[in-house]
DNA sequence: CTCGCGGTTTGATGCGGATCAAGGAACCCC
DNA sequence: GGGGTTCCTTGATCCGCATCAAACCGCGAG
């Protein structure tokens, strides 16, 4: 991985949105564009924040997130190597962040300059068709994790989760999750001693086996049906 | 509320992304548009299909929705006269819709061809910003339902649900649920029961009168610190 | 006017998952 | 290698809300 202290052509080719466009709206961003390397636990910014930058991420981990009067938090996403975020945000009306952001690990990220970006995606029709279908996207993924939220048990959401983990990587035997239990506890909405629960009743049952953040597939067909039909007492 | 058969400049006005377009775009949207009258209970789609139309609601009244495998539905949207909806599906990649939507009441809605859309996009980049606009705000919107959902108890839903509605309609001391009980209730993903209790302590404690949909707000500055302070007993 | 039905309210009960508490396990730094 | 910190696990208890049940209300149809 390339950690050079300034954003590269590659950055760019790398970015979902800003990739294969013209030559000279390239540029423009990338004159702009830093490299940043936060800490782990540094805030990269809070909601509210008037936005100034969106971001590419090299390498690391961060999570964005709310949080509640009496402190409690809720992961919106985790965000790794090549996934970019913050793109929305640059053009809400309010003009600034809806979360929070803080470095798991000590990462790398490029920052793009939202004015500029804004300015540029008016005569760049395809930037302006890549965002639409990115955001539309991301649209549905939120919607689908509203229904988890109303319509899922704890059980259920975990599952789901690791299938569609799984699957991002490959439908091997054996996967790793993305992150310590305790941050998956706080995307799927649940305290980290259930999260635990779940995976113990889930190897009882002899349809995984965990170790530390491995996690392994003993009977998928199993799994799936759980995914569905709501049965582990077997 | 004009209910003419056939759509009209009027409407295309009305549309939060299409108003204020260059006249041949428009000319090409209104020649492929429809107006659909679903009756109460009419269903005009299910999440999965091939999404052929977006649409803009003249009058009525429609939910979109998710459902359980058990058959549990969690109201993702009520719509109303004036609201659009299904832009962001006519760009998913899976190119099908994400929710199941239908009439709560007769409704009048305009159907505008969802490809004539996407190519008329990339000859009108004000267009495009206007949806990317759009699509930036419900996305923030969905964000807030999630962080709703997971920080934070029915009570505080419900206020929170009522505090932005008495907003919309102008902070009046009184005003109007827009659907049911149990529609509403559906939106909070609570049980009608639920709701139904909730309004009860509120009445109670003097803050809110409720006569049928009628809310009357009594006291304005409890009900803005039960919002955050969590405070019923007093 | 009356009947019937969907929406709403109220009460009783049960369960899922949060919370509280404490014990283990892995990792880092000295 | 020892001690501390953080993460993870397991157990006990509690509470919010769903669920089940029943009565009530408002409204449209006949």
């Amino acid at each position: 991985m390339n950690d050079a202290l300034f954003p590269t052509q590659a950055d760019l080719q790398s970015h979902p949105v800003l990739s294969d466009l013209d030559a000279e709206f390239q540029q423009a961003m990338l004159e702009r564009a830093r490299v940043f390397t936060p800490a782990r636990d540094d805030i990269l910014f809070h909601a509210g924040d008037p936005v100034e930058w969106f971001f590419l991420c090299r390498s690391g981990q961060l999570k964005l997130y709310r949080l509640s009067p009496e402190g409690n938090e809720k992961i919106i996403a985790l965000i790794g190597p090549g996934s970019s975020f913050a793109e929305a945000a640059v053009f809400m009306d309010s003009g600034t962040y809806p979360v929070n952001c803080t470095a798991l690990q000590p990462s790398v990220l490029i920052a793009f300059d939202a004015e500029h970006f804004r300015e540029g995606l008016r005569h760049s029709p395809d930037a302006c068709f890549r965002l639409i279908g990115k955001l539309s996207q991301r649209l549905r993924n939120r919607v689908g994790d509203i229904e988890a939220l109303s319509l899922q048990n704890a059980q259920l959401r975990v599952i789901n989760y690791l299938m569609r983990l799984n699957h991002e990587q490959g439908d091997q035997a054996s996967f790793r999750l993305p992150s310590s239990k305790k941050h998956i506890a706080g995307l799927l909405a649940i305290q980290p001693e259930t999260l635990s629960r779940v995976f113990a009743q889930l190897q009882d049952a002899g349809i995984l086996r965990v170790k530390g953040s491995e996690i392994e597939v003993l009977d998928r067909d199993r799994l799936k049906r759980a995914a569905e039909g709501q049965e582990l007492t077997a």
